[in-house]
RNA sequence: CGGGGCGUAGCGCAGCCUGGUAGCGCACCGCAAUGGGGUUGCGGUGGUCGGAGGUUCAAAUCCUCUCGCCCCGACCA
């Protein structure tokens, strides 16, 4: 491609809302523009991209033998109702009427309509496993969309469900989605770790989730250091404290903390460490009324792992400022758990404290030298909070470390929660009709393409892994309008590149160099050759990657093997690093 | 959905408080010089000041309504 003939649409400076720098180096790159809030235009530069991204999903889809299909963005109400999500879904179910009245929706997610099609088509148990996939837009009317192309309404997303008789053969069929994903996630290029994960909303039981890992990423993952253990912060147990509770030494007394409301605040003013603290919230009961959650000061509450907890009101909700007030006698911030009566729940490291710090249940009050079992009751203990970075692993090996990670697969067992609402049944080999298994998996194929760029990029701009790059080389003459000769050997080489197959990007505008080097470099292509007169003279040609420092000469006559080369090795290379991840 | 902010040229912004008929940088077009890291000079193109209504002799500026976008808190690829 010449640079002539394409729409390089870089700007200099980044729009003022863009927050992220993949949004920012999307725009700037000339990638994508925002049409209206969480919806883009993908403009050719990102366009080819994306396109990588969705070939080498396709390939590995159909590699393994899942089957292409292309479901409607548009889907009726009546199917929606059937499996029971027209009520569950909520506002982020975007509802359209036709000029019939008839109700639609804009497809967030397609299980309702491959369980139709499906339900109609597959009869007999021989037809079976099976799994179909496709690539297509979806649209979840996201209350804050943001991010960019990160967590748009409007996304690309490869999404495969598959169908079984038994769990045994859902498993197999899971566990071979589980490689491909790894496979694909490698091919792509991108560090990345699959982690056990909650189910949310889709149902099921069994999932994992795939993180591209960035210090950006909103999400947290937990794995250990032996690499036998992953799982989403949300799911990561932590093992019960070693050792036992030290004995108490110091005796409970009152004091003042005037002003004093964070933990971080009566941590300092009374110059006792964070974890010697206990915090306590309070949260809706299952049966009505208050349960106190009694964690360390330096730790975090885990919503998943209350949310299981018998006592507790599903949501998690807080309590508030009043009825705190009604309940306890103060502010949020001199909350403790001596002398309440209510059920009280603590972290098992907080059940390990002795002599430790709390709120005194009266404003601007705190107690100091509490002990369970002597100044309150012995509470009932439980795992949570949060894993931290250097809790033992649970499954015993090492120690866990925390990372973000920004989720870009997601793999579910969904079991018969479609097909038993839908009625999508098979006859067994009995001949009795049986309700079928399902599993389902999903990538967000847009998203990865800013997952990449958070992972990979400089001061200067984008770096692709080579596998999903727009254009694999730029080719940069330095004054070709200036030179007939430079001209005619530029374009020769440009000619010889493209029938060698290697994507280039001849930047044939009148421009300096500096402008086509920065730009070459904003877009991120990662590999770059400059042909000069300079150059000619010796019959040279300036190499450089994208990541290098420093520019290699090579003979104008081996260039092309000796590129070909190089971006094979660059593949072959950042698939490596990403396996290591 | 609750709280906050912003809408002025393609992008980034000033002007608004204190009304007087719109400006800067980048980009774009032309000319010249320059020619290995966003070069320089000269000259240009481009704006219903988000929209509607109101106040006023006069509104980007003040008032009301409205639309859009962004940021901070509960979900998901």
């Amino acid at each position: 491609m010449r640079v002539s003939q394409f729409l390089l649409a870089t700007l200099r400076e980044s729009p003022a809302d863009a927050e992220v720098v993949s949004h920012q180096l999307m725009v700037r790159a000339g990638m994508i523009r925002q049409l209206a809030a969480g919806i883009y235009t993908w403009l050719p530069l990102g366009l080819r991209v994306l396109r990588k991204v969705e070939a080498i999903i396709r390939e590995e889809m159909d590699a393994i033998g899942a089957q292409e299909v292309f479901m409607p963005g548009v889907q009726p109400a009546e199917l929606w109702q059937e499996s029971g999500r027209w009520e569950e879904y909520g506002p982020e179910l975007l509802r359209i009427r036709d000029r019939h009245q008839r109700d639609f929706c804009l497809g967030p997610t397609h299980e309702e309509i491959i369980t139709d099609l499906i339900r109609r088509e597959i009869r007999s148990y021989k037809q079976l496993p099976a799994n179909f996939y496709q690539i297509q837009t979806k649209f979840r009317d996201e209350v804050r969309p943001r991010f960019g192309i990160m967590r748009a309404r409007e996304f690309i997303m490869k999404d495969a469900y598959s169908f079984h008789l038994t769990q045994d053969s859902l498993q197999e069929t899971y566990d071979l989605m589980y490689q491909v994903y790894s496979r694909m996630f490698t091919r792509l290029g991108l560090r990345f770790r699959a982690v056990r994960a909650p189910t949310g909303n889709i149902g099921g039981k069994i999932s994992h989730e795939f993180h591209v890992l960035a210090l950006s990423g909103e999400d947290r993952i937990a794995f250990n250091t032996d690499n036998t253990y992953a799982a989403s912060l949300e799911l990561a147990e932590v093992l019960p404290p070693t050792g036992s509770r030290g004995a108490p030494k110091d005796s409970m007394r009152t004091v003042a903390t005037p002003g004093q409301h964070t933990i971080e605040e009566v941590s300092r003013y009374l110059q006792v460490p964070p974890d010697r603290c206990a915090k306590t919230l309070l949260v809706a009961g299952k049966k009505g009324g208050l349960v106190a959650i009694v964690l360390r000061g330096d730790h975090e509450l885990n919503r998943v792992k209350v949310e299981s907890l018998p006592e507790i009101a599903t949501p998690l909700s807080f309590a508030d400022a009043p009825e705190v007030r009604v309940v306890v006698g103060c502010d949020f911030g001199s909350i403790g758990p001596v002398g309440l009566n209510i059920p009280v729940i603590a972290d098992h490291s907080a059940a390990r404290l002795a002599d430790f710090v709390c709120g005194a249940n009266q404003d601007e009050r705190h107690l100091i030298g509490v002990n369970w079992g002597r100044d309150l009751s012995e509470p009932k203990v439980a795992d949570v909070r949060n894993a931290v970075s250097g809790d033992r692993s649970p499954d015993g090996r090492g120690t866990l470390e925390i990372a973000r990670g920004i989720e870009v697969g997601h793999i579910f067992q969904l079991g018969d929660k479609y097909s038993a609402a839908m009625k999508a049944v098979c006859l067994n080999e009995n001949g009795d009709a049986v309700d079928l298994i399902m599993g389902c998996y999903g990538i967000g194929v847009s998203r990865i393409v800013a997952a990449a760029i958070e992972q990979n990029h400089d001061e200067r701009g984008i770096i692709w892994p080579t596998a999903i790059s727009p254009f694999s080389l730029a080719l940069i003459p330095i004054n070709m309008h200036k030179s007939r000769r430079l001209q005619d050997a530029v374009m020769r080489l440009y000619e010889a590149l493209s029938a060698a197959g290697i994507e280039a990007l001849l930047d044939d505008r009148k421009e300096r160099p500096g402008v086509m080097f920065a730009d070459m470099e904003l877009i991120g292509i990662p590999h770059r050759l400059v042909m000069s007169e300079r150059g000619l003279d010796a019959e040279k040609v300036e190499y450089q990657r994208r990541t290098d420092t420093e520019p290699q000469q090579v003979e104008l006559s081996e260039v092309i093997p000796f590129v070909q080369a190089r971006i094979s090795e660059s593949v072959l290379s950042r698939a490596q690093e990403a396996s290591w991840a």
